[in-house]
DNA sequence: CCCGCGATCTTGGCATCGACTAGTTGGTGC
DNA sequence: GCACCAACTAGTCGATGCCAAGATCGCGGG
């Protein structure tokens, strides 16, 4: 078990990360120096390179992390019981707000490589687990169209998510917290009419 | 009508803001640079921060005229007829595509002066016209609660504009045209039940 | 035991950027 | 024709991303 003192710091893959996270988290990617990552990790300048390769290799891997969190919160509801997409959604709602770091640099592909395996693989599993959910809603309550409906609650999703952490919604959603707020927009949409 | 080589460059600022939206549509925010702006203008590098302050000036004008842009979109779609929620809804995807440099300074608070007056203003314009819209739905359609019918129709517009253009929805949607998708799931969700 | 070798980290340097300050140009109103 | 002010230029500073070269550590083979 390493002091902070050793010339190798033991995870400093890890501590770059965390910083990253705090750093975009109050105060957006854009203000993310890597620099600023090795001053917080307690590391010279050009050390988190050797684990990231550059700047875009750190948020490359931020947005693997990302997906691999948002699959297992999928995948725990999938496991669970029987088809709840509404859950599904709650669940992408919660991520967002929980995890706002990674969510962001998920969805924007100027700033990580958007090429990269290990992204690719993370964005496929969650991108499947997520039509497998809806694929299992019935489809009186979903329509015939499985790519649709999948469109259709992902936007909904996501766009409430996006809309919320940029303080869109403020004053629509008056005092009621995200969650049951979004419960009822799609209970709305994707509920059964009267 | 002024050549390029007088020492007044005649309207700088359209020109910053231009070349401003051309290197976000091509490369994205991070690498704007008020230098390269500059050079592209043809003047010298401290120029444009004589009309803008600095770069969040620029983000800031260019997210006002970004809601001018939609709220005018939406204007005409409100002025041309009866209320149609899913027009409003296939303008604001239009939009995002169309502008994309636009649409994505917009609801990037961490880009621009969220307190301008100008963008306050511009923000409260577009809300209330998309307010409006939902309004003018009948009842029947939308549910009771018209302020949770906009956040649904919000979100699903502005999910749907913003996973196409991170190109998450092409394997989903196969070759159809976005706003044609768009429409369909709108359908899916809006429209009446059988 | 120690030696060498790769992984990890440091130091130094260069081009570029944002922002600040001081100075220059030129049109407009008086 | 003159004074003033907005528009623009020129020079500078600290900080950043990335690259190259060197230092340190620890592990396994002899």
């Amino acid at each position: 078990m390493p002091g902070a003192r050793s010339y190798h710091h033991g995870d400093l893959r890890r501590a770059v990360l965390d910083a990253a996270i705090d750093v975009i988290t109050t105060e957006g990617p854009g203000s993310l120096s890597l620099r600023d990552l090795a001053r917080r990790a307690g590391v010279s300048h050009a050390a988190p390179a050797h684990h990231f390769t550059d700047k875009a290799g750190v948020l490359t891997a931020l947005a693997v992390e990302g997906h691999e969190l948002l699959g297992d919160a999928f995948a725990d509801v999938l496991d669970a019981g029987p088809a709840q997409l509404q859950e599904l959604g709650v669940r992408y709602v919660r991520f967002a707000l929980q995890h706002p770091a990674h969510f962001e640099v998920m969805f924007r592909p100027d700033l990580h490589r958007r090429d990269s395996p290990e992204l690719l693989a993370a964005q496929e599993r969650t991108g499947g687990l997520l039509r497998a959910g809806v694929a299992a809603v019935p489809a009186d309550r979903r329509g015939q169209d499985t790519e649709l409906a999948t469109i259709a609650a992902w936007s909904l999703a996501h766009g409430f998510a996006s809309l919320w952490r940029g303080d869109n919604l403020g004053r629509l959603a008056g005092r009621r917290p995200p969650e049951e707020v979004f419960r009822a927009a799609a209970e709305l949409l994707f509920g059964q009419r009267p």
